[in-house]
DNA sequence: CAACCATATTACTAGTCAGCAATCTACGAG
DNA sequence: CTCGTAGATTGCTGACTAGTAATATGGTTG
């Protein structure tokens, strides 16, 4: 629908890379998933993730400086939440790919 | 919109994230941004990006497995297309990220 | 046929990064 | 203050990959 107003330069484009780069990561795109329901601590996403504490910690630190989700401390924990809806308007078109894509394939081998 | 019927296994989370590891490159960006306007052949694309020839051959491989483009082979040449425009509202949706970060930044620093 | 051209492929190097273990920091409880 | 807990940080290693030069493939021309 919006065409974006900013100009493809260079620097542009690296910055948008940078940000599809950071989703190009399952463990990231199931910290974002697990998120979805709403607002968890670290220790709650290691549980629900699988994934090691340590590794967890920096995914969020990548996910918070790009703007994907944001941050909120009460005592010891730290809590985190999407910033907004727009991931899973990129994972829903994502989505939408592989799946005409696999339908695709379908009819291929149907043949 | 339209939630994906695809439930999030570990394995569909691999190929969104292979997806979006495509996107998270600034030469694909670029060649995709140039494939914008419409069929090119790999040596124009060679020339609209400035990329190295076999480094073109190289992503258009990527992109084309992952359905991002579409090949037709005339003669010696080889022309490369958008497959659909998705990728535009991914881009979109990328950018507006950038932008809305991009403006709170500003009003950050105002204060 | 041989020479030539566009594209693809291969082999290599340098840089990046996920995962993990260990450590550090900050906070709360007792 | 001391201890324990949650989370962040650091250092390391193994895996992956962008870029490039050299070469291979496949088609066209003379």
């Amino acid at each position: 629908m919006s065409v974006s107003k900013l100009s493809l330069t260079p620097e542009v484009v690296a910055l948008v890379a940078e940000r599809f780069k950071a989703l190009a990561e399952p463990a990231r795109l199931t910290i974002l998933n697990c998120l979805r329901s709403g607002e968890l601590s670290v220790s709650e996403l290691v549980d629900e993730s699988g994934l090691g504490q340590a590794n967890v910690s920096k995914h969020l630190q990548v996910l918070h400086n790009l703007g994907f989700v944001r941050r909120r401390k009460d005592g010891l924990f730290v809590y985190y939440v999407l910033a907004d809806k727009s991931v899973f308007q990129l994972c829903d078109v994502m989505c939408g790919r592989l799946e005409a894509e696999m339908k695709a394939r379908r009819k291929l081998l149907a043949v």
